[in-house]
DNA sequence: CGACTTAACTGAAAGTCATTCGGTTTTCGG
DNA sequence: CCGAAAACCGAATGACTTTCAGTTAAGTCG
C-alpha cells in the first residue's frame, strides 16, 4: 500500500480515537486503535513514540474538553474555584472507562500550564500568599483526581456477614445511595469542605 | 519437578513479593514475580486466578501495613481523622513505585470493612448524621488516593518559555519546593482544609 | 518540469507477556 | 496402604508492543 493522498493520521485524531476506544472498551490496545482509525498498527509509530505517548495524547484531548474556557475566573474566588473543580471532574466523568488509564498519565506542558496559570492568578488575587498557592492547587487536583477514580471504583457493599461485625458501617451504608449519586455526593461534600478550609487560611 | 515437601507459595507471600517487586521496578510481570519467588510462572495460577487478583493481594498487603491498629480513634475526632488519613497515605508513600498499580485495584471486603467500620463509628459519635458519614469517608479517601498518585506525578516545571506566558504560575512555583516536600505540603494543607470544612458541617 | 528527499503507510517478524494444560511427584485423609 | 487432591514444572497458545525493510505519494529545489 502506498502513501495515501491525504494523511489518515495525526496526533489529534489518534488521541481522540484512543479516548473514545478506551472509554467504552475499558482497555487500550494498539491493534484495536489502529482498526478504529482504519490503519495498520505500525502506522501509529510514525506519529507517536509508543503506547505511553498515546495515553498522554488522550489526556490532552481530555484537557481540551475542559479547557481554560470552561470556567469563569472573574467571580468571587470561592465560586470560581468551585467551577474549575467541577469542570475538571466533569471531563473525567465524561469518559469513565478511560479514567484508570488517564489517572497516572503525565500531561504535556502547555496544557496544564494554561490551566495552572489561570488558577494561580485567581488564588493570588484572592489574597493567598505565593507559597500557599501551589499546595492549594495540588491539594485540589489530588482530590479531583481521586474523585475521578472513585467514579469507577466498585461500590462498597455490605454482605450479611459484615452486617453483624460492622454495625456502624451498616447503618451508614443504608443511608447512602448506591447509584452514581454516591460519588457525586462525596465530591460535593469534599469540594465544599476544601473551599471552606481554604477560606480559613485567609487573613481576617 | 515434583511437589515440594513444604509449599513454596501462598497468597500472603505472593502479595508481599509482588508489592516489593512493583515498588522498585515500577511494573509487575508474572515471569519477574515467579523469579522473585523462585518458582515457575504457571505455579502462581494454583493460588490466584490471574494478574488482577495478584494486584488485589498487593493492596491487601498494603492495607495490613496501615491496618486498623495504626491509628487511635479514642482521641477528638479531628485528630483521629487526621491520624487515619496520614497512616493511610503513609502506606502508599512507603511503596511509591506501586502506587499506579494499586490506585485502581479493588480491595477485598474484610480489609476495607474493618477500616471503614472504625471510621464510621468515629464520625457518628462525633455527631455527623448517618447520611453524611459515607460521603465524608469517600471524600477523604479520594483525597488520600489522589495525594498518593501525586506522590509519583512528575513535578510541574517552568521552562523559560512559560516563564513569559505564565507569570503568576512562575511566581508561585518559585516559592514551591521541588523535592518530596512539595507533595507533603499539599497533603498537609488539603487535609487540614478538609477537616476544617467537615467541622463546619456539625451543628454548633 | 524533473530528480531527490522526505512522509505516510503496509506487512512481516521479533520479543514479551498472561494464561492454559498435561504430566510428575508428594502429601494427606480415610 | 491407597486413592484423591495439591503443588509445581514445561511446553504451548494467542495477544500485544514495537521494529524494520519495503512501496508509493508529496513536497522541494534546481
Amino acid at each position: 500500500m502506498p502513501r495515501p493522498r491525504t494523511p489518515l493520521l495525526d496526533r489529534r485524531r489518534i488521541g481522540a480515537a484512543a479516548l473514545r476506544l478506551a472509554d467504552d472498551q475499558g482497555v487500550l490496545t494498539i491493534p484495536a486503535l489502529a482498526r478504529e482509525l482504519g490503519v495498520a498498527p505500525s502506522a501509529l509509530y510514525h506519529h507517536v513514540s509508543g503506547r505511553d505517548e498515546i495515553i498522554s495524547l488522550m489526556r490532552e484531548a481530555l484537557a481540551l474538553e475542559a479547557g481554560p474556557e470552561a470556567w469563569d475566573s472573574s467571580q468571587p474566588w470561592e465560586q470560581a474555584l468551585d467551577e474549575w473543580a467541577r469542570s475538571y471532574r466533569s471531563a473525567f466523568a465524561a469518559h469513565p472507562g478511560a479514567v484508570p488509564l488517564l489517572a497516572t498519565a503525565p500531561l504535556a506542558e502547555p496544557f496544564m500550564h494554561a490551566m495552572y496559570e489561570k488558577v494561580a492568578e485567581l488564588l493570588l488575587t484572592a489574597g493567598f500568599t505565593a507559597s500557599q498557592v501551589m499546595p492549594l492547587i495540588t491539594a485540589m487536583e489530588s482530590f479531583i483526581l481521586g474523585s475521578a477514580l472513585d467514579l469507577v471504583a466498585p461500590p462498597v457493599m455490605v454482605s450479611d456477614v459484615t452486617r453483624e461485625t460492622a454495625p456502624h458501617l451498616t447503618v451508614v451504608l443504608d443511608d447512602t445511595p448506591a447509584d452514581h449519586r454516591r460519588a457525586e455526593l462525596a465530591f460535593d461534600v469534599g469540594l465544599r469542605a476544601l473551599i471552606t478550609g481554604f477560606r480559613a487560611l485567609l487573613p481576617r
